[in-house]
DNA sequence: TGTTAGCACTCATGCAATCCGAGTGCTAAC
DNA sequence: GTTAGCACTCGGATTGCATGAGTGCTAACA
């Protein structure tokens, strides 16, 4: 059977009634509110034809249609027009993502709350991943006499620090030259290799007599670098849960809480993902429990480098174009955030 | 009318057993599984005195009794028995907290995580009011060409630092200079007045050189300042709603969730409770959609200064016994964890 | 005078019966 | 191939009814 030209016209207006209205779809009101050129009767044949060919389903016998998986897939692939964000929210995305101060993390987050309040559904952002990442260098500042700040900086100006105690006082000038030895030692190394090293071995070649400190600071340096190549995932909207007719019953509420809330999982699957704007529908999703959601996601990059993605999880009826032209638009607007200044891949 | 023994055996069973259950309590139930010494008709008379007194509630008349915030009230302030913390769940406490890494963000919501897992409701942290705390030092580091990053100290050992990039280019001397002035002109003042210095003036008159540095500086310095002094409120343990059966309907269960989002209403409420174990029950909460809601917070401190709260909200049937111990023991961890090294109130 | 047994009464809850209407599938006519 | 008409289906809302937990009150008891 072939998807003639009505079908398409009867299975697109199925498409966004249903996206917007949540309910199943009736060939009268099809007849009625689309302009489809047939009666009621005829539809019915129509939507017969394609519940048979797998795009419609029925939740009961005397309910209307519904689309299926296969439906939301050809509708994002050719049906579904490009939707035209209004000047207004653009400016509303750009000046909010906008600001001298790059702190990464805290962007990252302010996009991702941005993007479910516009989408109105639940968010997501993974902090970049940083393997190929190389450091720059490493500082150790006294704060007073037993605490210290350990801060380590990779080339793409990632920062990580952390204040800790350590059980023997140092004066300012030995750690001085620790900073120094391990900057020196480290410079330009990637990221993910420096879990390897072991800087007691490497510190007491290089400079003896910083043997103790090297000791007292190797735990904290390793957990430093570990927290700078973790992948976080922070979730936002989840408030939206209660406006969404899909969750309406507690159980399927606290379902989808369940899966968002399981970071370690999202993560892996999320990182697994291909890059640029991917979208897949219901059973489409490899993962069990997202067999019943829809998931969005982009990729954004730092100093021209992808390095992470974002997105949006939801039902499977979701507003697919307005969502993917929201999510390319602010990936555009984070990649200019987190851009080089102008083009100057340096390496010093 | 006197709250005679036998009353306060009754109410304090129907308590109790409220607290468990979440079902009214019936005068049958009540002669059966408690030990009160009267049969089912003398405690419905006693029952009957108690509502009168203003302590019972009554859904309707076909079913048990209910407390009151007024019976809370009597139960936490001299009814309740004190809990006694397994040894194993201390264990699991402390060892969950203390770290040589004293990052104190992540251990704040770290403790919060397992105050709401202990006690199976949602809780919340407050980073520390810094308002009192004083200047360390400053730092101006060079990244790259464009890209610094600032990174101010506080005499508690909280740092905060954003990488920033700035219009010009610096070399790494002027920075070291201007790290330098900034310090010495600053060290010691409150965090607080830092708000009001004037970074460019100030600097012009030390070291007029840097001039242009400070302008491109000073908006990014106040940032930083200002992210220091703000106090930030995690929440966690939002999942919880959909165990409690108050929330079974989804009306409920927003409106807990909308308040809990309403982050800067929240904060403001909880920086003006008092200090210590505070335990607040329905409508003695000021805040009026908190009304139907308890709250218990107990502050922690940081180089033994009280400087901040965390605590759990729920609805007004919580283990209060429980909780107020979990608390408790919890906060004292902490104060350990960030309390002085050991004893060594330093001024340098 | 306080306590208890007994009984009528109340009311939420669960269940079955019923009605209603939206929507379908099929047939027959155009 | 299209359409009008009609019988049929089935979920959802509504109603009525039985059940039982729990109360309040009265009267008898210690």
């Amino acid at each position: 059977m072939d998807l003639t030209e009505r079908k398409l016209k009867i299975l697109q207006a199925i498409v966004s009634d249903f996206i917007r209205t949540a309910e199943p779809v009736g060939s009268r009101t099809l007849s009625k509110k689309y302009d489809i050129g047939a009666s009621a009767a005829t539809i019915r044949n129509e939507m017969a034809d394609l519940e048979e060919m797998g795009y419609l389903t029925h939740p009961h016998t005397s309910a209307g249609r519904m689309p299926s998986d296969k439906a939301y897939r050809l509708y994002v692939n050719s049906l579904m027009g490009k939707y035209v964000i209004p000047e207004e929210e653009k400016k509303a995305i750009s000046s909010q993502l906008e600001s001298t101060i790059t702190e990464l993390d805290k962007t990252l987050n302010h996009a991702s709350e941005l993007l479910s309040q516009l989408t109105k559904l639940t968010s997501f952002v993974m902090t970049p991943k940083e393997d190929d990442n190389t450091l720059k260098y490493v500082n150790v500042l006294p704060v007073d006499d037993n605490t210290v700040v350990l801060m380590i900086v990779a080339k793409n100006g990632r920062v990580v620090n952390t204040a800790l105690r350590l059980k023997n006082g140092y004066d300012p000038d030995s750690l001085e030259l620790m900073s120094k030895v391990l900057t020196r030692s480290y410079r330009g190394r990637s990221m993910s290799s420096m879990l390897t090293v072991d800087i007691i071995e490497d510190i007491n070649r290089e400079a003896g007599r910083l043997g103790k400190l090297a000791k007292d600071l190797a735990p904290s340096f390793r957990a430093v670098l570990e927290e700078m190549l973790d992948v976080d995932l922070y979730i936002n909207g989840l408030e939206h849960i209660f406006s969404i007719p899909e969750y309406a019953d507690l159980e399927r509420a606290r379902d989808f809480m369940d899966i968002v809330r399981r970071k370690k999982e999202m993560t892996r699957y999320l990182l697994d993902r291909e890059s640029g704007m991917i979208v897949t529908i219901g059973s489409e999703n490899d993962l069990e429990p997202l067999k019943d959601y829809s998931i969005i996601t982009a990729t954004y990059s730092v100093n021209g480098r992808p390095v992470g993605k974002l997105g949006v999880v939801g039902p499977t009826r979701m507003k697919y174009s307005e969502i993917t032209s929201v999510i390319e638009y602010l990936t555009q607007n984070l990649d200019r955030t987190f851009g080089l200044p102008e083009g100057d891949e340096d390496d010093e």
